[in-house]
DNA sequence: TCAAAAGTGTTTAGCATACACCCATGC
DNA sequence: GCATGGGTGTATGCTAAACACTTTTGA
């Protein structure tokens, strides 16, 4: 019962310090095994799963507040954070449902309460180190982990349609910038770089084109090192020169695979 | 002083019947002249200018709201309309000096009002054609009229920086989907809508390419008309095939020129 | 008859694609 | 030694870009 404390403190400061009636949520990618993963949480003591999201508050940008609310669930700071779409359907869904599934009992709220009414929510998607991100669940959920995009439960409210609107905006970013300094570690060889993009494009490359074109857009330094470990001839290591990175991140022009 | 109790009424009807502290701002395209032209309303009876904008009701869908102050200021439905960015800087403007702009008498709202509130406003771009459009200024504006996108003057808020948005996602999406049904009559010439993508991109193309690109895409039908009137020979018209256009548009794939 | 702008096809260059052999590593 | 996967270069085809002359029209 402790837990439905806290959680009503929470709520009562949702209520009061947050722009009423606007939500955000934020699709996050990581990359690991060859798979292109999203964050989610598992909704109250249910098993019902949903994105990472958070509220405004009033004299916060809502850039601001997208990035508060990933650092909280991943730790991380100054990572690739960028809003894709503001979903404004005023049946997206009906807050009273969600606080029956989270066992919330609705008089802690007065019946004007804005947290009960309609929400238009402002969708941010992220690009992660999966190594580096350390994930914890927020006040409302349970747990927290990383699912294989292709194997995303069903989600609730429509946080279905937003993990697929991330991904197609994920993949139109592919060419216009390049991606990658934010979802591999620093070093990484040029078959790690190869999987990420076929993964996030759904389809296989060739391996020489693939490294001819990286190579030709001038933001990768080879190293002087070698993956080792397994049974192959050791990859080299590569990693990105950053300010060449961010130069192509600015011109946003012609980058495809 | 009947328009002050007009615009009070108004006022009321708004804070009592909208989502607080959420506006909607639309960036109206037209092209005329071989100019681009956007859509600017005077601001009460000043010379300051801003977009379109409005609000959203308790029920309504927030793009279904755009298409009703769309309809509002332009009178045209069905047309291009599209959201593209969402601006949530909460100094974006200040409502109270925005009041004393206008003339209007804060004491008509409760200090407590939203409409004093910092608001986050959902930016739509829209394509429409010139001449369709009957172009009708709102309740707190005094003109309605339409700009050289190139001469557009110091707007009020962050509306210059929409505009530049607007336009940069415009350019973007003439890499994905054809464009012109919206902008054009119905029947138009090769040269014409020529004239179209030039402007749009701010660049010159070659005729023969730009046409042989064009009509590869098989969106388009030759008629059997000529434009005359000019000193020198006449232009076939042309038309978009609607199904076609429609079917390009949902593959958003490859559209370069 | 002249100026202005439209109709039309070919050549060229650059980029994207397809493709194969050798080499290093761990087991 | 052998299976696995990485390193590397070339040939081909296609698309984009460059380019000029003739024709029609209104003044």
């Amino acid at each position: 019962m402790d837990n439905y404390k806290l959680i009503n403190e929470h709520l009562k400061k949702i209520e009061n310090e947050t722009v009423p009636q606007v939500s955000i949520d934020c699709t996050v990618f990581g990359f690991h095994d060859n798979q292109l993963k999203v964050l989610l949480l598992s909704w109250g003591h249910t098993d019902k799963w949903c994105l990472p999201g958070g509220r405004i508050f009033h004299h916060e940008h809502a850039d601001e507040a997208a990035v508060r609310i990933l650092k909280e669930r991943t730790s991380l700071e100054d990572v690739f954070l960028q809003q894709f779409h503001t979903f404004g359907d005023s049946q997206r869904y009906k807050n009273e449902s969600l606080f029956n599934t989270l066992s919330i009992d609705p008089s802690w709220l007065s019946s004007e309460s804005h947290l009960l009414k309609r929400t238009i929510s402002i969708g941010y998607y992220a690009l992660v180190n999966f190594e580096q991100a350390r994930i914890r669940p927020d006040e409302f959920s349970e747990a927290c982990s990383w699912w294989d995009v292709k194997e995303v439960p069903e989600l609730l409210f429509d946080h279905n349609n937003m993990v697929q609107l991330a991904l197609k905006t994920l993949r139109r970013q592919l060419n216009y910038q390049p991606v990658g300094y934010n979802l591999l570690s620093e070093k990484f060889t040029m078959p790690e770089l190869q999987r990420l993009y076929e993964t996030l494009l759904g389809r296989e490359l060739d391996r020489r084109n693939f490294q001819k074109k990286m190579l030709s857009y001038d933001i990768l330094e080879r190293l002087d090192e070698r993956k080792t470990g397994s049974a192959n001839k050791s990859p080299f290591l590569y990693r990105f020169v950053r300010e060449k990175y961010e130069e192509a991140l600015k011109e946003e022009i012609l980058f495809g695979v």
